[in-house]
DNA sequence: TCCAGTAGCTAGCAGTGCTAGGGACATGGT
DNA sequence: ACCATGTCCCTAGCACTGCTAGCTACTGGA
């Protein structure tokens, strides 16, 4: 009985070390870096071994996700809760979007632009993921007026991410980002 | 002499015929289809005369995004000057470009989200890419007020951007993509 | 002490982008 | 008409990818 909660524990833990390993080789070097083979070295053990905790790299990256979906909600938490007025709180839940998409390239990419195999706009999306999306709503409600907010909010989301990957794939220059942002969010905030 | 400028010819002609065919295969099956291999048995050729074509695989996806940012510029244009007020051309010209990215998915991710080593915020851009965000600049301009144009085209182009590609990969629901659609063009026409 | 079960390894498969080298062909000069 | 030249393009192969089959060696229980 007690060796097998160890060993359940012990399985937990490496799962886990293979989410972090694979975060943090993603973050430093591009989901490009991130082989299986060389996930397997990071972490001390053969390809296989990921085989029996992932079902694939698609499912690894996807756990990926989720992990930062919990880091985003955090972050815009803290810059909403921290703002003393409506439209400091949406000017900074905004800018606290930004900086992290721009600090965590590689995380942010996994969370939003790849790993199709996760359910989003449905009841069964990651918890983290709806706390962030609410934030962001919380953020939007004292703006909205009339608008529906749910409608409202993905488009406030829309205009951000759409910002960021632009820019970010040398679309938009980046001298004008705050230019951008201002007037984005002077669109929302009244 | 003639002879030269006819081998001059058939190698063009076999250039866009590389081209043609990257894009029908990506657009039928999607960019994951488009092996070198598979594209070299498309147009009959042995592998290795893609590259005397390209410098590899990814120079072919951004000549297929060459020919698309003049597809996109022609709709827009059509949009915009079938409109009969400013207000009727920002929503044509949007909804023109929802079009063009929901109906050509592939070609659309060749342009804006891949292919990095195309210039775009620069002078050097391609032409047909500067004639795609005039049309948006065109249709944004009545509205613009006292805002910068340029910098409201690209929040324009940001928020549309956006919302096309976390619908496309399943961030949003389908079904609201008209009310989305409604609620950000009224953002900015006034 | 022996046996069953399992955990994790080595080795390999089919596929990827890309390249080296040779062989056949057309071209131009004598 | 013939040969040397140069070009063109194909076959074969490299190093890599994600993923899997099958064996080995260890662990825990009777």
């Amino acid at each position: 009985m007690s060796t097998q909660t160890r060993r359940e524990r012990e399985r937990a833990d490496r799962e886990r070390l293979i989410i972090t390993a694979a975060r943090e080789l993603a973050e430093a070097e591009g989901w490009d870096a991130v082989t299986t083979r060389r996930l397997a070295t990071e972490i001390e053990y053969s390809q296989p071994v990921l085989y029996s905790h992932f079902s694939g790299k698609d499912a690894i990256m996807a756990a990926v996700a989720v992990e930062g979906f919990a880091d985003l909600a955090a972050e815009l938490r803290a810059a909403r809760t921290a703002a003393t007025d409506p439209r400091q709180a949406l000017l900074g839940v905004g800018a606290a979007y930004a900086s992290f998409a721009l600090r965590r390239p590689a995380l942010y990419d996994a969370m939003f632009t790849q790993a199709v195999d996760l359910p989003f706009a449905t009841p069964a999306a990651p918890q983290a993921l709806q706390a962030g999306f609410g934030e962001l709503r919380e953020a939007m409600r004292p703006h909205a007026g009339a608008d529906d907010l749910e409608t409202l909010t993905e488009i406030l989301w829309s205009g951000l991410h759409g910002l960021l990957t632009l820019m970010r794939n040398g679309r938009l220059r980046t001298e004008d980002h705050d230019r951008r942002m201002t007037l984005l969010l002077d669109r929302f905030a009244r």
